[in-house]
DNA sequence: ATGAAAGCGCTAACAC
DNA sequence: GTGTTAGCGCTTTCAT
């Protein structure tokens, strides 16, 4: 049962190679007898054509890369799934990459996608982004995040977002609301609009900011560890704007096993969160638009499309409360 | 900036095509002075070679189709995440495929991935098998799914986790424990061992099993809206064995907005899961051992090792006990 | 120890 | 309308 090529179907049909491509490629003209004949054999022979022949010569593979930290962070998962649907009704397919934001690995993970000739790259690794990015100029575009002033950006408005989530928890009375974040270093900070957020509306209304940062790249179980250690110093915490709804899940959690009533908002509105965690308002992103424009924005540029620099697209979020 | 290829490197470094290729590929003699201006000549154009055209003379992609329902759910993207990851380190890269458990999807993937020549595929759909299974001997590898007799299968001891699980809601002292599936079709019956689990184990406990079924295709609102439409005709349910977390989490919403108080089980225990739905528990599927496995099967079936017929490994699950 | 030439499976000029 | 030929970028016999 050996591979059935293009010159096997030519012989089985009498013809040439040229004309069972052409069949294939519905290229030139070619009389409707031949291609009865050339469509007969390659039913007869179960005849498929070698993807990789034909991108080799092309010099295109209809291959996108996905290069986020982890699908099973819901956010990605979510993302990775509708951009892989997306792509796939549009005759792409997605290479999956999970970088697990360590730098190192999403520079090898690019030089392999370099090598195998992908035609774009969706990027959404929080890491600091290296320096293959500015030597290429395959097309890119990134999920919420800056890679370089050429490859745009589809983000969700996270300051209008941050602003949402504190303003309701002001109003909701709490006394202390804090902000859980991952956000670790300056440079992360001063990126960081769901902080900005949180702050310039605390300040606003005349409040003191508080934040309180985990790792975000630590994992769950550390998380968890600090959180606690949080609570413990911080038992008066009754309100809490979480960067990300598994960090509100996990804040919650711990608040519940010490029997603390804290007002939670998370961040992402997935609906694995919606579904797993009923309790927890949160401020959802339209994933499926990001991924929309996203993709759009790439095939634009694989087009050929001209970008201009420094291009944003910042998506509308809404707010979701409940309490059960 | 054109691609550079290796007859460029070759002229750089004044030597033959084939010269570099050996270097490349640590083939045959090459003195060592040549081997370096080789590599300088790759160094200063900034040559990495075409995985395409190796692959296309190889016969070998190193590439893997993971054919799953969905990312989106928690445990198929822990799966994958943990597959893609492992694969990786394996020098394999992996194809992502969202079937949504449709059948059609799942049958255009699979050519889209026979097309690409890909190594060997992943599967974890739950559709009924396509015809494709049968005609094909490529490496294929099965998550908890029965495809051919060919094809291994990996999946956790969905039967004993069922008996745990039911035991545990007999000895909390439920007096109305329902199994909620999305099995619907007498073949999927047939083949539920964790349906089987659950009357097993009631009519062990000369209880009478009650089950619900909610289609586990259909999306989270229409899924939240039967649980719902149940337990407003069934108010007196205060035990459930969910057939997955995410079932598990929309009963718990569920319960809580009518203020019944349910003690629930569900199954996967994926850490997403653990992470935002603090009070539920559950019975755990050991995904990296699973994934593991998986791999190295299907990484033992490419390199040409046999495998017999109806091969399953059926991995141990634990109960993970939690009420906050 | 190195190079020339053929070929992986497919496509596109260019002929006829 | 259809076939002949060359070539996509790389690897590998087979010479030398």
């Amino acid at each position: 049962m050996e591979k059935v090529k293009l010159g096997d179907v030519a012989k089985q049909a009498g013809v040439s190679p040229t004309t069972v491509s052409r069949v294939l490629n519905n290229r030139g003209y070619i009389s409707e007898e031949t291609k009865t004949k050339v469509r007969d054999a390659m039913d007869t022979l179960n005849y498929f054509p070698n993807e990789v022949a034909r991108s080799l010569f092309g010099n295109k593979t209809n291959l996108v890369g996905l290069l986020f930290p982890n699908v099973t962070n819901p956010f990605y998962g979510e993302m990775v799934s509708e951009l892989e649907s997306i792509l796939s009704s549009q005759g792409y397919k997605a290479l999956i990459c999970n970088t697990f934001n360590n730098e190192k690995k999403e520079e090898e993970y690019l030089r392999m996608l370099l090598a195998n000739q992908v035609d774009g790259i969706i990027v959404g690794s929080r890491n600091r982004p290296c320096d293959i990015y500015q030597s290429t100029n395959l097309p890119i575009v990134a999920i919420d995040r800056f890679v370089s002033e050429k490859i745009p950006i589809i983000r969700s408005d996270n300051y209008t977002g941050a602003c949402l989530a504190s303003e309701y928890l002001h109003e909701a009375n709490c006394r202390n609301i804090v902000h859980v974040t991952g956000s670790t270093t300056q440079e992360m900070e001063k990126g960081d609009m769901r902080l900005r957020g949180y702050i310039d509306t605390m300040l606003k209304l005349e409040r003191e900011p508080q934040i309180f940062q985990v790792g975000f790249d630590e994992d769950d179980d550390y998380q968890r560890l600090k959180v606690d250690e949080f609570l413990n110093l911080n038992p008066d915490t009754d309100g809490v704007f979480a960067a990300g709804d598994t960090l509100a899940g996990i804040i919650n959690t711990c608040a519940k096993r010490k029997s603390l009533d804290i007002e939670i908002v998370g961040y992402d509105g997935t609906s694995t969160f919606l579904n797993l965690c009923g309790g927890i308002s949160t401020i959802h992103q339209p994933i499926n638009e990001m991924a929309s424009i996203a993709v759009e924005t790439l095939l634009g540029a694989i087009s050929g499309v001209y970008c201009e620099d420094n291009k944003e697209y910042v998506l509308p979020v809404t707010f979701i409360k409940r309490r059960y």
